[in-house]
RNA sequence: GGUGCGUUAGUUCAGCUGGUUAGAAUGCCGCCCUGUCACGGCGGAGGUCAUGGGUUCGAGUCCCAUACGCACCGCCA
């Protein structure tokens, strides 16, 4: 046998017994005639000693090995006489009889311990030796768990897992396609799908009912911290249901989830927002509820009430109030008000009112208003002595409010509100059925082109689309949105509408979509569903910012692999066969 | 596509208004140490200051460009 226990689960209750361990070299501590060898496996740390005066011989190998040497070692599990009750198998240690080095290291470029002393470059090039660390490897660990929950969970529901297929036909709308070059078929190239979205909805016309795929969906944009090229979505869709039946279906799934994994009982039903009050309140359709400071619109508290031009020109005026912020010197306003003057969030500039102990306003618009203004200020910000109101304002309303989302979440920050252990769901609701691109010059699907409109808002689809607002639906958590979907819309006529705003010709819509709407020609049942980003969800649960470390071999901010080095040229051999030619841009 | 920050020892960083031989911690190597567990003590090795230009008597330090990394904006239905 080539080990009798792992590295992790002998105890006090061992002692005596001979065991066989192998792992990994952490660390060696000479003490003149003794060694102690920290054996690390994915269990644990075992603590392995070696004695001078027992075997000489034995110890001087020990004394030899180094950092990452992998050994496997036979020896008598012993009561320590320093016990270290930092470490679990802290009361035992192994008295080596045998050492067998399997494999010498070299000596790692960083430190393969729990607080590393490796940047993200390096260790991201030697992903396999960060993958040792007990915490990286624990984000996979919590990662594999939730998997199996899910599955667990959707099995439970009478969800069937069905696999699609990674090379499909290349799709407008939406995301930059991944492409991949036919050989068989020269000058024609397959897509990676940015979602199953049309398959699964091929399945439900297929009356496979309930559908879930923890699925690679692959997206050519640009990188952020919680954006990867290629992510994890946990896929799902239903026949036979209204948006009401996937919110109660999904949210019982998150919170099995929260239950299984954080062992936290989610009781009450998640809130639902409307979009609209998401942006009015926070501006945001994610917004961030582990705290509150929510919007105050203020145009009617300063409108014609004195000759200050920013805010009477303002078409909004919106603020918050940070409790017991009074007391933020000029320096700190200074910093928040270059925060918002960032190039980034764009505002012009902040205003400031604190609510002093005597119940008197002090602002940074006090020769404008008077105290009866100011009064009237704090009365609709409902604050208190002691108390910061921090008010933007602009001449687009949207724009505004996020800005002031953005310094709402920045006093998150700063006060400490933005918990990781703390968690608030909500299911944002309905969403605009398009939104306007400057780019494109038309309307886009907000969600996508499949969305089913609001039944009471299909008429407006002829005379105001913009208005029409979308059965779909994100779950947020803390400001993050972990999961979205939508009701989808069943009737080719319906589709075929919805195609024509969005700006698609008849033969257009055929050779893009054709094969959905021949396939709702067959009977397609009513249905819906949504897709959990699993990266997002986990690193949620994890308590990290960036996805990063919830995946085994990310990609840096510019989509390589530093330690595969990809992507990379191909053999001219290669592009031949595939009747490529490269023809880069000079760049300008 | 844009903005900001960064690039100095194996690693993480410091290095001020330009001025002698570029430092610290950690890791590594050697010696000492019989109960350590972030062991300790002593000693040692280790640098093309990202690259290319420029300013200057003199550049790690100032300027420009390029590359790479990170964060963000645009983008991501």
């Amino acid at each position: 046998m080539f080990r009798t226990n792992t590295c992790g689960e002998l105890r006090l209750a061992n002692v005596g017994q001979t065991v066989t361990l192998a792992g990994w070299v952490q660390r060696t501590r000479k003490m003149g005639g003794m060694t102690f060898v920290d054996l690390r496996d994915r269990y644990g740390i075992t603590q392995l000693v070696f004695n001078d005066e027992i075997d000489a011989n034995l110890c001087a190998e020990a004394n030899k090995l180094g950092r990452e040497y992998v050994i496997q070692v036979e020896g008598k599990v012993a009561e320590r006489s320093n016990k270290n009750t930092n470490m679990e198998t802290g009361e035992i240690e192994i008295i080596v009889g045998k050492l067998n080095v399997l494999n010498a290291s070299l000596t790692p470029p960083f430190t393969i311990e729990e607080n590393s002393d490796g940047g993200d470059d390096l260790r991201m090039k030697y992903r396999y030796l960060d993958l040792r660390r007990s915490n990286v490897r624990s984000n996979l660990e919590l990662r594999h768990k939730m998997t199996m929950e899910v599955r667990r969970y959707l099995d439970s529901k009478g969800f069937l897992e069905i696999e699609t297929p990674m090379l499909i036909g290349s799709t407008p709308e939406g995301a930059r396609d991944f492409v991949v070059p036919s050989r068989m078929n020269p000058g024609q190239f397959y897509a990676l799908p940015q979602s199953p979205q049309t398959l699964k909805q091929l399945l439900m016309v297929s009356g496979m009912d309930r559908y879930f795929q923890i699925v690679k969906c692959f997206r050519d944009e640009d990188l952020r911290a919680d954006r990867q090229p290629e992510f994890t979505q946990i896929d799902c869709e239903m026949s036979f249901v209204e948006q009401e039946d996937i919110i109660s279906m999904f949210e019982g799934m998150a919170k099995h989830l929260f239950k299984t994994i954080r062992g936290v009982e989610l009781k009450e039903p998640f809130l639902r927002m409307s979009w609209d009050d998401a942006m009015k309140y926070y501006g945001s359709d994610k917004p961030d509820l582990r705290f509150g400071m929510k919007f105050v619109e203020l145009k009617e508290v300063f409108d014609g009430k004195a000759d200050f031009a920013v805010f009477n020109e303002a078409k909004y005026i919106g603020g918050i109030c940070a409790e017991g912020c009074a007391s933020y010197t000029r320096k700190q306003l200074d910093q928040l008000t270059d925060f918002v003057k960032k190039p980034q969030i764009g505002a012009k500039g902040l205003v400031y009112a604190r609510v002093q102990e005597d119940g008197t306003v002090k602002s940074s618009v006090d020769k404008f208003y008077g105290q009866d203004v100011l009064q009237d200020l704090k009365e609709k910000m409902n604050a208190k002595p002691g108390d910061l109101i921090l008010i933007l304002s602009g001449p687009d309303v949207m724009k505004t409010r996020k800005q002031l989302c953005e310094l709402r979440l920045e006093m998150g920050n700063q006060l400490g509100l933005r918990d990781k252990n703390k968690f608030a769901l909500l299911w944002v609701v309905d969403f605009p059925m398009f939104e306007w691109s400057d780019e494109e010059g038309r309307l886009m699907a907000m969600h996508h082109p499949f969305t089913h409109p609001k039944d009471e808002d299909i008429p407006l689809l002829d005379t105001d689309p913009a208005a029409v607002r979308a059965d779909a639906y994100d779950m947020v958590c803390n400001g993050v949105e972990v999961g979205g979907g939508s009701i989808r819309i069943h009737d080719p006529k319906l589709q075929d509408k919805m195609f024509r705003i969005l700006g698609f010709t008849e033969e257009r819509a055929q050779e893009q979509f054709g094969f959905l709407m021949n396939a709702f020609k067959y009977g397609a049942p009513p249905h819906g569903g949504l897709a959990y980003g699993l990266d997002r969800w986990v690193s949620i649960f994890a308590g990290l910012d960036s996805i990063r470390d919830v995946i085994a071999f990310p990609k840096n901010t510019s989509g390589r692999d530093v330690m595969l080095d990809a992507p990379s040229t191909i053999d001219d051999k290669q592009l031949d066969e595939l009747n490529l030619k490269i023809d880069i841009k000079e760049a300008e």
